[in-house]
Formats: C-alpha cells, structure tokens, sequence
DNA sequence: ATATATTACTACCTTTTTGTAGTATTTATA
DNA sequence: TATAAATACTACAAAAAGGTAGTAATATAT
C-alpha cells in the first residue's frame, strides 16, 4: 500500500492541484497550502516532473502544471510509479512470491481486500477528484 | 497497512508457529525455516515475549512458544502492535486529521476498502490460520 | 543591464529501519 | 561440575528514507 510518506506528499500535491484552478502552481505557493518542507517539496516536484505527470517552467512566474490530461493520470499509477517495493502484491503473512508461487493460507480473502483496494485506486484518476471536489463545493452551497 | 519488514517478519512468524504443531520453537529453527537474519530474529523474538504474545524460556532446549490462546491473537493486533503509524486510519490524500477532522474527498470510498481490510485483520486469529492450514493439508490428502 | 523570482543539480545531514557482533545469563545433560 | 545449547542485553554498523544547504541556471520585470 503506502508505505512512504513522500508517495502521501506526492498525492496531496496532486491532488490539491487537481482540485484547484491555477494557472500555475510554484513550489513556493506548494508549500503554503500544503505545509511540505519546502526543499523536500521542490525535489518532489522535479522528480514528479521527470515521471511525466507535471511539466515545469524555469525563472521568473515559473512552476509546475500538469503534463497530461487528468484523466490519463490515476491514483495507482502515482503510488506505483513512487513506492520502491509494491506493497499490494505482497504476501500478507509475509512470504515470498505471492501470487506467481504457491499462495498461503491467508491469499484468497486478503486477495479480495486488495483487489477492491486496486480497483478503487485505478478507476479514480484526477479528473474525478476534480469533478468530485467541485460537486462537494456546490453542494456546500 | 503494513509498512515495515518486521511487521511482515512478525506475522511470518507466528503464523508459521500457529500452523505447526511443535512443542517448542528455538530462533534456530525458526531460522532455517524462515530465512530471517538470524540475530535480527532473536530480537524480534524476544520482542514479540514483551508484548506478550510468545513466552520464552532460557538454556538448553529452550525457545519459544505462545504466551495465550491462538483465538486471542488476530492479526491487526500483531500489526498495530509492531507498526510505529497507523497506515490504515491515514488519509489516502495525505492530509492530515482523516476521520476526525474534515474528510477529503476521497474519504467515504476509501474507507470502505480500509474496512474490509481491517474486518478481515481483526476477525482472522491465528486459530483460523491454523484451522485453514490444516484443513489445506487434508485437501490434499 | 540588473534585480528578482523561479526551477535544477549536487552534495550533505538526520532519523528510522534493518541487520550484526560480543558478551552475559540460563538450564538440561553428560 | 563442565559443556553445550539456548535466550537476554547492549552497543554498534549499514542502508533507506526524510530533510537541508549552496550554488547554478533560467526567465521575467523594471
Ligand atoms: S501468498 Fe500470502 S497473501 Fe498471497
Ligand atoms: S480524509 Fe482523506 S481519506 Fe479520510
């Protein structure tokens, strides 16, 4: 699943841009909303740049803006794309080789679990989150 | 979820334990079983006694066995006791506050697949592992 | 042109996690 | 009683993750 708390940033970043209107978005402004240590943050942001989500602009009113359409960008592949080991497809009792190799007594129901865990994470892409902010602001009306 | 090798180690340990019928587990054995590190073993052992869920006993044939009843153990309870943060009740978004505070928008889907995860931890004990395993092995009979 | 506001790069520091080493203690058995 | 096979304790080492610092490069605005 998550293990890393820059995988958390990386999709607190993204989805608060998501979810929001800017032309633009500094690393500077970044770090004011979403209290991310400033240099931490800013290396985030140019590695996330590197994946190919955002696409940054040097100098003076530089930043970040997305580099493809929100909807091409879903929650699994940001937390793939970051997490070093994948915590999903590992043996909850903690043996090797889950799923390829013979499962243990634990595989099919934890299986369950996180398939709906997979499947909630990959149909969601960005976009939703936006269309699914803007509603609950409109409702709030 | 589980976000730590030790925590995988932990479970990997005593649901091996459970599912076996020996009088007594020496880090040796379970070592050559498990393919932990040896010493780092020992003190996860030694660890696993303090929290109270093995007993151990020094000397010549000594080691390991369970301090209560498999049905007392369940599995979110070996993760909760080992993992230093609580990766379930965490906002998949990374904000801060999920549940007491305001919810994002990810919240309600989110927490329906971490339920059925936590549902599954909390209901299964080392008692059903050792049920299952063995009713696996008569399967195969 | 110069100052300013931005990202990029590289190296380092700190903390946490994982793993190792040495020695002491306990206890059964020969 | 001596030996061997265990755990217990404490300190250290290595690796990974999280975070900081300095400086260079880039582009806009004045
Ligand atoms: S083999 Fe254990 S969960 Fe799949
Ligand atoms: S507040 Fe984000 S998942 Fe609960």
């Amino acid at each position: 699943m998550i293990r890393n708390k820059t995988t958390e940033y990386a999709l607190t970043i993204l989805g608060f841009m998501a979810t929001r209107n800017e032309d633009m978005y500094s690393a500077e402004y970044l770090h004011k909303q979403l209290n991310i240590p400033r240099r931490y943050l800013r290396r985030l942001l140019t590695d996330l740049s590197k994946h190919g989500f955002l696409k940054s602009t040097s100098g003076r009113n530089g930043g970040f803006v997305f580099a493809k359409d929100l909807e091409e960008i879903n929650l699994d592949l940001v937390i793939s794309t970051l997490e070093r080991y994948d915590a999903i497809n590992t043996c909850i009792l903690g043996f090797s080789c889950c799923i390829v190799d013979k499962p243990c007594i634990m595989h099919d129901i934890w299986m369950e679990a996180r398939s709906k865990m997979v499947e909630i994470l990959s149909n969601t892409t960005l976009a939703d989150l936006k269309e699914k902010y803007q509603m609950d602001l409109i409702k709030k009306l």
